[in-house]
DNA sequence: AATTAATGTGAAAACGATTGCCTTATTGTT
DNA sequence: AACAATAAGGCAATCGTTTTCACATTAATT
């Protein structure tokens, strides 16, 4: 027992910082103050050239004095001097961004992928520009050429359908390019993912194996990668044992609207389901919502297994079974693969096409 | 059931344009294939003064003939030059580009409205560049100060506590900032938020008139104003209904690991509590787990709510009652203040300081 | 016819780095 | 003493734009 009550003081601490700097300027142009080479160059009674090698590590290379070097490098610290990464991005052609393209960030897969991702590229001093393309190819190949336009140096994208001339491109210009989640068959491209069929064939073989009989899949019309992989999954496992197959597959461009009633008359028309697995998260979601609003008693009535896991589904009662993706390990290698890329200074021949293993989470206790 | 295969042809387009400039090398270099004004101009017979007009819409301003500008512009369509953004931004000192910080992109909370303030800054033409502090301070001035590096136009901050020199700094160079979800008393800025005050109150009111005569809040210690405001609200409940305060503040920088075992034996230590406001999504998430394992009924024998709302507490069984942030009407506001400041090219000197109301939703139909 | 005023363009200087190639000591060799 | 080799740095071009002037026509004015 510690903690509890305290005196909350509104902090008037920072008052007296505030007041001091900047008293000369009564100017009214911002980014004009800031410190380049030149001013430090001049101040020292040195070259530019001089400057940059020791900024840039190559003073010994260069060989530049010690002295030099310490002095200047003593300088910059006095003044606070950091370069300007525009003026270098245009020469070197590199920016230390990284161009992560999702299909919406909103989606906690994505939000949680991203976070990891973010954590990677900064610690190996990339920075993040990110978007979300709502699955909408035009606004994917929008997303593309504007990270171009402004230089990015990589690329991680969810694609869309539909991308496969825009990422062959990226990759004959020796852009570096990582794909996740899903990937495009026509297209030789570094991917990391999960064993979507394996995974989906598990999470049915667990109802299967509760002695559900009736197994439905509830999933999109899209053609990702993913999505069809899952498809299979759920295939194979209703063939091997000889069960009914029941798919509802909502449009993929109406998913939010039509789910609900989509699910209803779906269940309504096939009373005998007992049991259902989800292939997506935002299905998982929703279609909980539906069945619970039917009074559908989970997991006797109907047993659930949802594609990814999340919050929500940690805290559903009843218990719902879920197949969690490995996020941190699937960003790991997404950078990792991209960093390589990177590194390189072009892009590998051989593409490197990696799928994680998934985890089930069993959560019912009672059957 | 459509798609799949597809021939694609693997594009030979550019290689025209490859070839033709530095001949001399035969290097490997990326970026060089990129078409340039200089290009443009001496194709067309014209200068790069020209072209830059035209380009930039000043065509008539700058009195370029009509057709000039037109066979101008066909051409830059027919090789679809596109500018680069580097050099633009060395010379103009601008980006276009945002720079968002939140406390976690994997939150919920900060990844719905990261999704939105992305959709309309897009909108306008500006990309997001963003980063999560994890609510440390260094990590914050670090992400701050390579933004700044990188040159973006503005800042939408989560700020943590101790930021008050460095944002003033960033007024005073005249960039513009607004901040979200909280502020930091001691700056001037924009900020907008929510009446974090009236919203607790009304939770709390919520769980009294149900009857609950021992309301507990479950918060951290952490002085952040969204915080404060929040215990504010319990407080002035309390005080009105002449309640007894029970106060569960788990330390900010270990709550994920402390949270559970903390309020386990607080729930122990005093229980005689009927009703629980969770102060943020984080401990209600992790609260209601809590609950759950120990099976304390809700409401009846303890009554909860919880502050932010999200799929989670959605579906959670039973219902909780949430304080919904007006996310879209934020996002809004925050991007709409941006871009006032940004268009304007200077920080305005009034500050805009907005606290929108709140939504208690009910969700609990048994009492 | 000469001057002025529009019109349309272009030259060149930024912007702030990076980098290939020089220049000048200084030291070492024979 | 003459010359090469090395050490320590500097010059200036370059990246791709934007933007300030200046220049060259042509049309209009007096």
């Amino acid at each position: 027992m510690k903690t509890i009550a305290l005196l909350f003081k509104l902090n008037i601490i920072f008052t007296t910082t505030i007041s001091a700097k900047h008293t000369t300027t009564n100017w009214i142009s911002m980014k004009r103050n800031r410190i380049s080479i030149k001013d430090i160059s001049k101040a020292l009674g040195l070259s530019n050239t001089t400057i940059s090698f020791i900024l840039n590590g190559k003073a010994e290379e260069m060989r530049i004095s010690a002295q030099v070097a310490a002095r200047v490098l003593a300088y910059v610290k006095e003044v606070g001097y950091t370069p300007n990464y525009l003026a270098r991005g245009l020469v070197t052609g590199k920016t230390n961004t990284i161009g992560f393209i999702v299909e919406n960030i909103g989606n906690p897969f994505f939000s949680q992928i991203a976070s990891l991702i973010e954590e990677q590229a900064y610690n190996n001093g990339y920075k993040i520009i990110y978007s979300s393309t709502n699955g909408e190819k035009a606004k994917a190949l929008e997303l593309i050429r504007m990270f171009r336009d402004r230089g990015v140096d990589g690329y991680i994208l969810c694609p869309t359908e539909g991308l496969e001339e825009e990422i062959t491109q990226l990759r004959e210009e020796n852009r570096p390019v990582v794909l996740f989640d899903r990937y495009l068959p026509a297209v030789d491209s570094h991917y990391i993912g999960i064993s979507n069929e394996d995974a989906m064939y598990n999470a049915c073989k667990h109802l299967a194996d509760k002695g559900k009989k009736h197994i439905a899949l509830i999933t999109t019309d899209s053609q990702q990668t993913q999505m069809l992989s899952r498809l299979e999954g759920y295939r194979k496992l209703l063939k091997e044992r000889n069960l009914t197959a029941y798919i509802l597959s909502v449009p993929y461009e109406e998913r939010r609207e039509r789910l609900q009633l989509d699910l209803e008359n779906f269940l309504e028309n096939n009373g005998i389901i007992d049991g259902i697995c989800f292939a997506t998260n935002y299905l998982a979601v929703g279609g909980l919502e539906v069945l619970r609003r039917n009074q559908i008693k989970i997991p006797s009535h109907i047993a659930v297994v949802a594609f990814d896991d999340n919050e929500a589904l940690r805290l559903f009662q009843p218990g719902i079974t879920a197949v969690a993706q490995p996020l941190e390990d699937m960003a790991k290698l997404i950078i990792d693969r991209l960093l390589i890329d990177l590194k390189l200074g072009k892009v590998t021949d051989k593409t490197f096409h990696k799928e994680l293993p998934a985890r089930l989470i069993v959560r019912e206790s009672t059957g």
